[in-house]
RNA sequence: GUGGCCGUGGUGGAGUGGUACCACGUCUGGUUGUGGCCCAGAAGGUCGAGGGUUCGAAACCCUCCGGUCACCCCA
């Protein structure tokens, strides 16, 4: 048969031992976070039904769903595409095993056929939290101060969140006399605000077609502070100036009382104000969003940190409807996962004692009449909870320490005919060359101590 | 979807018209039960694929494929 040179899909990507082991650090660790909260765990399938997911993202957005058909099936099946609309519908329907609120994550990877770029690839894991049936701002902030001590505990502490909320930026649309699709240009343009600037924004709105005196309107609103300034006291004052000049505004006055709410509710969380700003430019790109909206930013000077957003999320009231009689009140925030560990790598986030591969000690096999001996040993170690590879093959004690050096494994049972004898096990230790020789019957007390794991 | 750049042994690179080189990695050896260093040696390449120009192409031209970056969009 003719070989095939091993290639991937497009945008799609292996993990290897070594990689996978972080990545499964930094998944682990975020989900200790989510259930401190109280959010359950939630697993739906890879695919769902085409009607499903047909309709919910825009036109464009469709495009990029994955098509998976079998030969002579009689579903229509596509990949998933986000974890949200997968959520909403598992929710509606089994929601009389369920109770309100219904508090869960997902972390799981999703599929979008995008042309890959740096980051960005065709199969991703996304994390999700979201919160379902609580109308009050206290989810906001719930939600929010999950997404914070997620990023604290995997060691960031450079970062804030932005917050903001639908229901200003249609209002300000409303003060300048906007309704209807306009609005969608206009979300896009004042995104770009950091990016493109303050008269980078209002080229582009008055190039989108709005006229000269509301651009400056909004840009008077918008653009008035182009730097993020955190904390509770000067979100609160901005909020005030915003109530003031948008007091004919009812939508407006509406959302900035939300953000007070939640402002108020994450103060109490004790969540640090450096890590929190109000930011009337920020918009989010999904259309569902319906009220507050945040998004976790690197406050990072280094140019290759610039990877967009940590965390975003926001209140999408309506969701939910798509497979339900009447809708319910929803948040959630999903974290960046890939992002976060690329810049973990960057940063060499990971804790020392991370290992590289899952076994902690190497049986030595001095020779083939040693073996069942070396077996034994193992047993022995691997009933004791630890992990454990027995030396295949032969090959003299040199190789077989440089194997586990390279392997990365830390501990090497040496187990020779004058151990054996003597009814004792050698241990030695790569890191720092210790060997140390104790009883057969202690070995695995041995083996704990020599790798620093603290006896139950 | 649009445009720029790139594609050389397992990996990263050098090589801009005369038929391929470096580093790392791999393997063997430096004899008896001890790794990371050092030394000696070895294996491994249809130079992304196909076509064209030329006496001759990894190099020049065309097409395709793949990667990457920017835009669009987004995690």
């Amino acid at each position: 048969m003719e070989k095939i040179t091993p290639r991937l899909p497009s945008g799609m990507r292996d993990f290897l031992p070594e990689e996978l082991l972080r990545r499964q650090f930094v998944i682990e660790r975020v989900a200790r976070v989510f259930e401190a909260f109280g959010y359950e765990p939630l697993q739906t399938p890879v695919l769902e039904l085409e009607e499903t997911l047909l309709g919910k993202y825009g036109a464009d957005a469709e495009k990029l769903i994955f098509h998976a058909q079998h030969p002579n099936g009689k579903e229509k099946l596509a990949l998933r595409y986000d974890l949200t609309v997968p959520l909403a519908r598992a929710f509606a329907l089994h929601e009389s095993k369920l109770s309100l609120p219904f508090r869960r994550y997902q972390i799981a990877p999703v599929w979008r056929a995008e042309r890959p770029q740096r980051g960005r690839y065709r199969e991703f894991y996304q994390c999700d939290v979201d919160c379902i049936g609580v109308e009050g701002m206290e989810a906001d902030a719930e939600v929010i101060s999950v997404a914070v001590m997620a990023l604290q505990r995997l060691g960031f502490s450079d970062f804030a969140v932005k917050l903001n909320n639908r229901k200003l930026l249609t209002g300000i649309g409303l003060y300048v006399g906007l309704e209807g699709p306009p609005l969608a240009d206009l979300y896009r343009s004042i995104d770009k605000l950091d990016k493109i600037g303050v008269d980078g924004v209002r080229e582009e709105l008055l190039k989108s077609g709005i006229a000269a005196e509301p651009v400056d309107r909004i840009m008077a609103l918008v653009g008035s502070g182009a730097e993020l300034e955190c904390g509770y006291a000067a979100a609160r004052a901005r909020l005030a100036h915003f109530r003031q000049i948008l007091s004919d505004v009812p939508l407006a006055l509406e959302g900035l009382a939300e953000l007070e709410r939640v402002f108020n509710y994450l103060e109490a969380s004790q969540v640090p104000e450096a890590m929190i700003a109000f930011d009337p430019s920020m918009v989010r790109g999904l259309g569902y969003y319906t009220g507050p909206i945040f998004e976790a930013v690197l406050l990072s000077a280094d140019p290759e940190e610039r990877v967009g957003s940590l965390a975003g999320g926001g209140r999408y009231d309506d969701l939910i409807g798509l497979f339900r009689k009447t809708s319910l009140p929803t948040v959630g925030v999903s974290l960046g996962i890939e992002r976060l560990i690329v810049l973990m790598e960057k940063r060499g986030m990971y804790p020392e004692p991370l290992q590289r591969t899952v076994v902690q000690v190497l049986v030595s096999v001095f020779n083939e009449a040693l073996r069942p001996a070396a077996l034994r040993l193992a047993s022995q170690l691997r009933l004791a909870g630890l992990s454990v590879e027995v030396f295949a093959g032969s090959a003299k004690l040199g190789k077989q320490l440089a194997y586990a050096d390279k392997r990365g494994i830390p501990l090497v049972a040496l187990l020779g005919e004058d151990e054996l004898a003597a009814g004792v096990v050698k241990f030695k230790r790569l890191r720092d060359q210790h060997e140390t020789v104790c009883p057969s019957a202690e070995s695995a007390q041995q083996a704990q101590a020599l790798l620093c794991i603290p006896q139950n």
